[in-house]
DNA sequence: CCTACCGATCGGTAGG
DNA sequence: CCTACCGATCGGTAGG
């Protein structure tokens, strides 16, 4: 915590304490306190309580986004490319799970503009997973699912990692992954007693 | 809304804008407004916000509990089950989505103990899923999967319905129900491209 | 079911 | 970064 700057100490405070209490139940008075300062200092950092709200969900986005945009510039068959996909989101949720949980559930607290801004953001982040799905099913590579559902579910899957993950187990994000890709592409019947 | 006593339109009305605007930021003169009287008049039919949080968690709970335990009634192979199981669950949650959204989501506003007691049904709730992979595992149903990830899984796709299924949709609870056992048992993946 | 009210706490600002 | 403070709002109670 030393070598951070007072505002970057703020974000990851703010981004625990939004996770584990909800952005409405925190005030700034907490967070002050946590940090060890008096509540008005906050504001020679940050503008604004919903500010800081609208700086995490917004970066949050922006580093799942990159992670999907990195995996579509590879050239890969629609099941390697599911798979990688799903790796690459495992590894920005678990590499940063109080940012991810405020992305995922805090930002209705936004207000216009930004709530609109953020659900179309996230709708696209939904498309991209979508587009995977479809070229598969298209080539063949995928059974003809309803892809609008199928890609919920992906997410869905993969939405509450935050939830119950744990960095210190014994769990890489590798393996989480790994397994996450193998269960939602195979599935769970074993073939044979098909 | 006309043939509600007062205490059961509290109720809906309490789900609902504790769903829209979370626990925390729903004030008790928010929730008298859009019934139409005091807020100081809810407290002759409810003793406390938090006792309003606490019924909704708890009658939804019990819902989720009874409809796994009539699954876990009938002598079905694993594989059945797991799709009973499935279709049970989604029948819950789309026949009371607002009721369900406050069940995962705002529990963590429960002070102790029901807190506690809410973590532990939830988890009692998971390991009737996790007992289902276990036994398909064992009878050869089911790959060998990791069945705590596995259940987690399934899970976290069925806790996100609420968030987007859209009840005046011409998506019916069984279909949904019926797609999501399928993708889950068998995956997207077309077996002979394998 | 209402009016009137309680002490506590909220996000944020002024001024230094 | 702090003290001092603003008006607004909170959950809840007293008394009728």
């Amino acid at each position: 915590m030393k070598n951070l700057t007072r505002k970057e100490q703020i974000r990851l405070v703010a981004e625990n304490m939004f996770r584990q209490k909800g952005y409405a139940a925190t005030s700034m008075r907490h967070l002050a306190k946590a940090i060890g300062i008096e509540a008005a200092s906050l504001y020679n950092h940050i503008s604004s309580k919903e500010d800081l709200l609208k700086d995490i969900c917004f970066e949050s986005a922006a580093e799942f986004f990159n992670a999907i945009n990195d995996v579509q510039k590879l050239e890969l068959p629609p099941d390697e490319k599911l798979a990688a996909a799903i790796m690459a989101h495992v590894k920005v949720v678990t590499s940063n799970l109080n940012g991810s949980a405020v992305f995922l559930h805090e930002w209705r607290f936004l207000s216009e503009p930004h709530r609109s801004e953020y659900k179309k953001v996230r709708k696209a982040y939904r498309q991209e997973f979508r587009n995977i799905l479809n070229e598969g099913v298209k080539k063949g590579y995928f059974k003809p699912v309803d892809t609008k559902l199928y890609s919920l579910s992906i997410l869905s899957a993969l939405h509450w990692i935050y939830d119950w993950y744990n960095p210190s187990g014994e769990l890489s994000p590798e393996d989480l992954g790994r397994q996450f890709s193998y269960v939602l592409l195979e599935g769970v019947r074993k073939s044979s007693t098909k």
